[in-house]
DNA sequence: TACAACATTAGAGTATAGTCTATACTTGCA
DNA sequence: TGCAAGTATAGACTATACTCTAATGTTGTA
């Protein structure tokens, strides 16, 4: 498909997706039977890697994290332990940021008490 | 204090701390007795409000989030009903949050999967 | 009193992550 | 064939959150 049948299977507008194809995390492929013109043809993977990246950036992540992700997932370069060490880093920050997103919670929700309290 | 040693306590470079008072998430005060210089003197709720600046920050929280947060802290010009409203969203979003959160790790463990199974 | 250390202000620079514009070419359909 | 719609590329622009520099003034101590 062309980036306007990804831009809409994706939600993700044509122009995000060329800054994600410049930022290395998609990649589309010419058809070198067609010499008319350049463009780039996404397949069903690349929807897949979008809708990660959505999820990963919603979590907080970076595109240079989300790269590094996509590497561990896609890249048949990386060696299996490579790949693993990724995931294992991922998932102790995720852990990480759960911990802090928890203790906000408590803290917020002491903070609430406290403005009942000096309320009444 | 002044802006060097509430540097020291709080770990904030001084023109982080500067750029967080222009961006009016903490005030210093001039002595008013003083009239050779412009210091800011700062007190001990600023160390603890920067201490809230780096645990929200570190959370995902914006700039602009932290300084909702801290209206509904310190200021007291709101009524109690709206620093309940803002805590609560700030909780809601918390709670979403951690659901994306664990969402990705239930991802990322299922893909540590899926790569130690493919090695075999 | 000299001078190092500290303070202020304005404004420039950096990094991340888009977002948009302009230009130019290509394709498909009436 | 004309033309709207789609595509590519370069580069400008925006927002957030710093980070740093330069110029200038103040304070405290040897």
């Amino acid at each position: 498909m062309l980036i306007n049948e990804l831009s809409k299977r994706t939600g993700i507008t044509a122009h995000t997706i060329r800054f994600y194809e410049k930022s290395g995390l998609i990649k589309g492929k010419r058809d070198e039977n067609v010499k008319s013109n350049k463009y780039l043809h996404y397949d069903e993977d690349t929807v897949e890697k979008l809708a990660l990246v959505r999820d990963a950036k919603s979590v907080g992540f970076t595109i240079s994290e989300i790269s590094q992700l996509m590497d561990a997932w896609y890249n048949n370069k990386m060696t299996v332990s490579e790949k693993l060490a990724i995931l294992e880093e991922k998932l102790l920050s995720i852990d990480e940021r759960i911990k802090q997103l928890k203790e906000m919670k408590k803290m917020l929700s002491q903070f609430k008490k406290d403005v009942v309290e000096d309320a009444c």
